[in-house]
DNA sequence: TCGTGTGAAGACGTTCACAGCT
DNA sequence: AGCTGTGAACGTCTTCACACGA
């Protein structure tokens, strides 16, 4: 739909410089040059001017950016406005962890619900959001309108999982199992895979000088 | 030192590959095709080819691949041959939840020790590996010859446990922290933003048809 | 004939360098 | 004068297409 194609890596960006936009509204900052905002959150100044233009024109010339509006214009763009529920598919080991880590609500997410095969087990972890079984998925789904998934099922059930979560309406998986998800077009899967992040670690160890 | 610059991303799809070529032994499989091994890795067939091409040789014209040979050769490229010690530094919420999730052992890595400000509020939660203090850790690193490190330390104190690590002779860091970490260029630092993840998606649920 | 190995072409993303606003 | 916005140059990675060996 869009005539220019933005890079998915610019997207990513986009995420980095609203932290960094926040960190400085906090600190009281009311302008910020492409080249301050640039280093802060470690990409050349030109890179963060081009992603900007991605969205549209928001800077100052000679001047700078409003550090709130920036900060708004990008939460705008990334469609981050209004909060999102996200729901966890599987609360084994990761999954809970997830969920006792607040990092995501930090950022505007609430966990709204978690789901698993056996949800009797999960529920003395002491996790503050309801524990239901993974039977109750599409219903819920359909019925709080969700959108986003956190999946940490084990690699054996991902695939069948998916399709549950895609049936019932889910448009972006996150994806914390060993496994490629197959789904439609118009559905997102971001893959976050732990142990093939430590082997490429494991390759540059090896190779460094 | 190489004439030829290998593709980070290439490094990320051989692991990928030797993970597919597991699967495929483990099936009984002993040669296969190119297409066939990249249809299982999600990639084109071309593009594992190519990246082949940056460590040797390994296929037979017209018949394909060993699933065996080509899995140790890769296995051999990546520096993964023998076992490599791997610290958690940083024994929160989710440095536990790592720990419990033994998504890493199974890929051939071994969490030796973890180290937190309060080790003692961490060893009643049923974990495994050993525990120590934080002041700890550049002792058990020039002890134990450690290269490899998951770092889930909260992000206002990322920078300083990771300058503790790279002087004590670390040279890959695995950082779970939403930190920009400054290191020297012989380390490779590897950055797994859970939160950056979900807003990325949050952006093509918002802009998908 | 089949499927690998690979130079060449193409697509994509980044960086430069400067025009143009304030 | 200062800093943004941006076309053009550059570099990197991906894909093509075919030569070559089994």
């Amino acid at each position: 739909m869009d005539k220019v194609e933005i890079p998915k890596k610019a997207i990513y960006r986009l995420s980095l410089y609203q932290r960094c936009l926040s960190k400085l509204h906090e600190n009281g900052k009311e302008t910020v040059s492409s080249s301050a905002l640039a280093g802060a959150a470690g990409v050349k100044p030109a890179q963060l001017r081009k992603d900007l233009t991605y969205f549209g024109q928001f800077g100052t010339r000679g001047l700078g950016y409003s550090v709130t509006e920036l900060r708004d214009a990008i939460r705008e763009a990334l469609g981050r406005e209004q909060l999102q529920p996200v729901i966890m598919v599987g609360a084994g080991n990761l999954g809970v962890a997830l969920l006792r880590y607040r990092g995501f609500e930090k950022e505007g997410f609430e966990v709204v619900a978690a789901f698993d095969a056996v949800p009797e087990a999960v529920v003395s972890r002491g996790i503050s959001v309801p524990v239901y079984g993974q039977g109750e998925v599409t219903r819920f789904i359909r019925e709080n309108d969700v959108r986003l998934a956190i999946l940490c099922v084990p690699g054996g059930v991902a695939q069948e999982a998916a399709n549950e979560l895609v049936g019932a309406g889910v448009q972006g998986i996150l994806n914390f199992s060993p496994t490629l998800l197959q789904v439609p077009d118009a559905v997102t899967v971001n893959n976050v895979d732990l142990a093939l992040e430590l082997e490429n670690l494991s390759y540059f160890v090896s190779h460094g000088e």
